[in-house]
DNA sequence: GCCGTTTTCGGCCCGACTGTTTTCAGTCG
């Protein structure tokens, strides 16, 4: 659909990259693109802001670009786009994508050689043309080469990773890290940190009294298929997946500030220089300095507390209004993963034995978990499966842990069958027109799996929403859960929700860690979560049936 | 281009690395 936030971010970056090409002044440049950065994080369809005429209350957003903006929305054109066009032949811009050429180096080709895209330039490569121009060394050369030609191998670089597949791949790198020792701090940094819906790479970040020693361990783990750069401080890999992954090794005392930066957002840290800036002070990666005295700089804490602000959560730092926020004293109150006391979305494998149950109570123990929900699909057997859980379940009699099952139905949320015996609560899932649920079970809203559910899920969950069923937050945002936008909105009008790992193995339980990122990069507050069974609003069921089946 | 309890004009974060150069421009994050 033309108009979509994605259509107008394309077009803002595009803008930015002609202007740069252009030669145009780095501020203006930089305005476009750092509005197109800020619109990805929106969470909102741009026309609906742009209808209430709030526009230009997104930071970065002025009166020139609310105009182009509501240009583009209305006709699904821009003029001044169009008229930039015309200026630059358009494979310049694919140039721009070859690592280490920028918008002078592109212009270069273009204007001097006559190059005008990748195609033409593997010519004027494999002719020789670029032999003797000043500025093109024989690495320059080969670097060219090797970026022309990934780029025609359909270059894998540049995509972004699914969240989830992102932090999988991180957990997996920092057990294999600190498994080779003289490792100490060790954090993901990066768009990672922040919970962001893609990730473009890994940031890893150390400190250590050997990082000349961590850093030759990480170039040699068993992973790394390419060794891009690779110094005292710092080394660049390309990673199994084709991900490239960064570690740098810092001092203890810039750990905390190293933190902050390689955190980002950028545009979040550049707010916070100016800030650092108007009281006399510097930031970079190293400390908070007044002259040259370091002031802070051996935790993030302190780096905020020097500024005047208490600790800002890695997942609003997007230069959202969230250091406004800060200091106002006005940040929100966001839930911590240690917080959560069970997931009530777990999918067991056929049979429900005791012996099935061990491993997940285990897991579920380690996480600090009071309860686990696993749900039974409702079809013909499903009275039965859920008899073989309760028998499971009480063949398991109070563990030490305390840990308690619940068995959970899941079903269509137009389900009109009765509930089998001894179900706990009911897990409905979009499909079809909702009808109110079985009285007397606590009601949850979960598998939102956009292409399957299609039209059915906005219905569920509006259908949610009013009957005040908590919504579930998971951790696959591009497949079958809310993306933080979606949650955000969601929770402007007076959602609740639930956080799960959507996990099938045991061993998937921690993944929901991503899930809670979700919900506090949507800044929900912790009281609009469920943080306990109880919690869930029943209506009417008996003390007993609530204690034990 | 945007932005403002020091500004409606004159600012706009900061540093590392690379490749090419004898002191720096361009790129990148």
């Amino acid at each position: 659909m033309p108009g979509s936030n994605d259509d107008v971010i394309r077009v803002l970056q595009e803008i930015g990259d002609l202007l740069d090409l252009l030669g145009e002044q780095r501020f203006k440049v930089e305005a476009y693109r750092r509005a197109a950065r800020t619109l990805e994080s929106l969470g909102e369809p741009l026309a609906r802001v742009a209808a209430r005429n709030e526009l230009d209350k997104i930071p970065g957003i002025g009166d020139a670009l609310e105009a182009k903006i509501r240009e583009f929305l209305a006709t699904g054109e821009l003029a001044y786009l169009a008229k930039l066009r015309q200026q630059v032949p358009p494979g310049i811009r694919e140039l721009m994508r070859l690592p280490g050429v920028g918008p002078k180096t592109a212009r270069r080709f273009w204007v001097e050689l006559g190059v005008e895209g990748p195609l033409e330039l593997a010519t004027a490569l494999e002719a020789g043309r670029l032999k003797g121009v000043a500025g093109f060394g024989e690495r320059k050369i080969e670097q060219l080469r090797q970026g022309l030609a990934a780029l025609g191998a359909g270059a894998d670089g540049g995509s972004r990773r699914p969240l989830l597949v992102a932090w999988e791949l991180g957990q997996a790198l920092e057990r294999e890290l600190r498994a080779t020792g003289s490792v100490e701090q060790l954090v993901i940094a990066g768009s990672l940190r922040r919970r962001r819906e893609t990730v473009g790479d890994l940031d890893l970040l150390a400190t250590s009294k050997e990082p000349v020693k961590v850093l030759a361990n990480f170039t040699k783990l068993p992973g790394v298929l390419e060794i891009r750069s690779h110094g005292d401080t710092k080394s660049t890999v390309l990673y199994t997946p084709g991900i490239q992954v960064d570690l740098r090794v810092v001092d203890p005392a810039s750990f905390g500030a190293a933190l902050q930066y390689f955190t980002g957002s950028k545009d979040h840290n550049v707010h916070l220089r100016t800030i650092a800036r108007d009281r006399g002070l510097k930031v970079n990666e190293y400390g908070v300095f007044r002259d040259t005295e370091r002031v802070a700089g051996a935790t993030e804490e302190e780096v905020y507390a020097t500024l005047g602000l208490p600790l800002i959560p890695p997942e609003i730092r997007e230069n959202r209004g969230e250091i406004e926020a800060a200091a106002a004293g006005k940040l929100p109150e966001l839930v911590e993963p240690s917080e959560l006391r069970g997931d009530l979305h777990l999918h067991l494998p056929d049979k429900g034995t005791d012996a099935e149950l061990g491993p997940w109570s285990a897991m579920a123990t380690s996480l600090g978990y009071s309860y686990l929900g696993v749900v039974v699909e409702e079809s013909p057997g499903a009275a039965e499966r859920v008899t073989r859980l309760l028998e499971a379940r009480s063949a398991r009699d109070e563990p030490p842990s305390g840990l308690r099952f619940l068995v959970g139905l899941e079903r269509r949320i137009d389900s009109k069958e009765p509930v089998p015996k001894g179900v706990d609560y009911l897990l409905e899932r979009p499909g079809g027109v909702p009808v109110p649920a079985a009285p007397g079970f606590p009601v949850l809203l979960g598998h939102l799996e956009a292409e399957e559910a299609g039209e059915d899920r906005p219905l569920a969950i509006e259908h949610a929403l009013k009957s005040g069923w908590p919504i579930e937050a998971g951790p696959r945002p591009e497949r079958s859960s809310l993306d933080s936008g979606a949650l955000r909105g969601l929770a402007a009008r007076g959602a609740t929700f639930h956080a799960t790992a959507g996990a099938e193995r045991s061993d998937e339980l921690p993944r929901v860690a991503v899930s809670v990122g979700l919900l506090r990069r949507a800044a929900v507050e912790k009281g609009r979560l469920l943080l306990g069974f109880p919690e869930i609003t029943a209506p009417a069921r008996s003390k007993a049936a609530r204690h034990r089946p």
